[in-house]
DNA sequence: GCCACATAAACAAACGTTTGTTAGTCATCT
DNA sequence: AGATGACTAACAAACGTTTGTTTATGTGGC
C-alpha cells in the first residue's frame, strides 16, 4: 500500500491563519485575505474548513491542549518544585519560539471564539491556571519558594514569559537557552543585587 | 454670568469606545455599537471625532503621552535605581488599575492605527523603552542590580505588569497597595527563598 | 464515471461614512 | 421685546465597500 503524500492543505490554512492573525487580528484578517497568502481563492479554503470560525478553533484548541498535556507530564516528574517551575517556563518560552504565531493566536484571539467554543476555552485555561498555582503553592508550603500571593506569582510568570513572541527573532544576538536561563533568573533571583 | 454646563461629549465616546475595544477589540467594535454605548446614533458621533481612527488615535496617544511625561519625572527624582524602578512599576499597575480600557488598547489595538500614526506610536514606544533601558543600565553599572541582558530585564517587567489589565477588580480581596508589593517582590527579589 | 479539489460569480449582511434635514441655543441688531 | 442668523447636535436614510459564505460549474487523476 502506498504512502499518503497528501500535503494536508487543511494544515498549510491553520499555519497561514495564525501568522496572518497574529499580524492583524482575527477580524483584521479576511478570507480572502488568507486565501491568497495559502495560494487559492477564499471560496476555494471551504474544501478544507468549514468557516473562519473554525479555523480559529483549531488554532486555538491546539495550543490549549498541549499546554495542559505537557503541564500533566511536569507534575509528575520526580524533582523539587524549583526545578518543575523551572520546566514549565522553559516550556512557555520553547511554545513561543516554536509556534509563536498559534500561540500569539491563543493569548489574543480566543476572546473572538463563537459562545460555545469560548467557554470552552476558558474552562481548559482555567484547568491549566489552577494546575499551575497547585504547583506554586505546593513550592511555597515544600518552603522552596517565598510566601506570597499565589495569584500574583502565577499571572506574573505567565505574563513575563508573553513578550518573547512580540521580541523572539533567531538573529537577535540571542540564543533560545540564554533568554530561558535570563528570565528564569529574574523570575527565581529577582533583579536586585 | 452662568456656568457652562457642558458634558464633553468627545471624552464620553472616548472612554466608552476604550471600554468597548477593549472588550471586543477595534475591528470587532462598529460604530453602531459604540453609538447606542453612548447614546446616540452612529451618525450623531460624527458630529464629535472625525472618524474610527480618530478614536483609536485619541486613546493610544492619549497613554503614551502619559507614559513619557511619567518616565521623565521619574528619571529626575533624587533617589536609587532601585527606587527609580519601583516608582516606574507603580506607575504601571497605577495607570492599569485607573485607566485599564485605554491602556489596554494602547497594549492591544495600536495596530489599528493607520500608517502615519502607526509610525509615530512605535516611535513613541521606542523612546519609552529606550528610557525605561537605560535606568536599567545605570542601575546595573552602579552595582544595584545583577548583571543581565538589559532587553530580557525590560521586557520582563513591562509583561509582568501586564495581567494585571486582565485580572485586577475593586473586589478581588487584594488592594492595589499589597499587588504593587507583591509584583515588585517577585521582580527584585525573585520567587525562590 | 466519479471523486477531490479548484474556480468565478453571486449572496445577504454588516461595515464606516456622507448627506440632507431638523430642532434648539445663543449673541447681536433693531 | 422680538427678529435674524450663525452654530451645535441630533436624526434617518442612503452610499459604496467589504465581509463570510454558498452555489454552480469545471477539471484532472483514478
Amino acid at each position: 500500500m502506498a504512502k499518503k503524500v497528501k500535503t494536508n492543505k487543511r494544515q498549510v490554512i491553520l499555519e497561514e491563519a495564525a501568522k496572518l492573525f497574529k499580524a492583524k487580528g482575527f477580524g483584521g484578517t479576511s478570507m480572502r485575505d488568507l486565501g491568497s497568502q495559502v495560494g487559492m481563492e477564499a471560496a476555494s479554503m471551504y474544501n478544507h474548513i468549514s468557516s473562519k470560525d473554525d479555523i480559529l478553533e483549531s488554532i486555538c484548541f491546539h495550543v490549549s491542549n498541549t499546554y495542559i498535556s505537557q503541564l500533566n507530564e511536569i507534575e509528575q516528574l520526580p524533582v523539587s518544585y524549583v526545578d518543575k517551575l523551572k520546566a514549565l517556563i522553559r516550556l512557555h518560552i520553547r511554545l513561543m519560539i516554536e509556534d509563536g504565531a498559534a500561540v500569539s493566536v491563543a493569548n489574543n484571539d480566543w476572546k473572538y471564539l463563537s459562545e460555545v467554543k469560548l467557554q470552552q476555552f476558558k474552562e481548559a485555561r482555567k484547568t491549566y491556571e489552577k494546575g499551575f498555582a497547585a504547583l506554586i503553592e505546593q513550592g511555597i508550603t515544600a518552603g522552596e519558594f517565598q510566601p506570597m500571593n499565589v495569584s500574583v506569582a502565577l499571572f506574573t510568570i505567565l505574563s513575563a514569559v508573553r513578550w518573547v513572541e512580540l521580541w523572539y527573532r533567531p538573529g537577535r544576538g540571542i540564543t533560545a537557552e540564554e533568554l530561558e536561563e535570563n528570565i528564569m533568573t529574574i523570575l527565581l533571583n529577582g533583579l536586585a543585587k
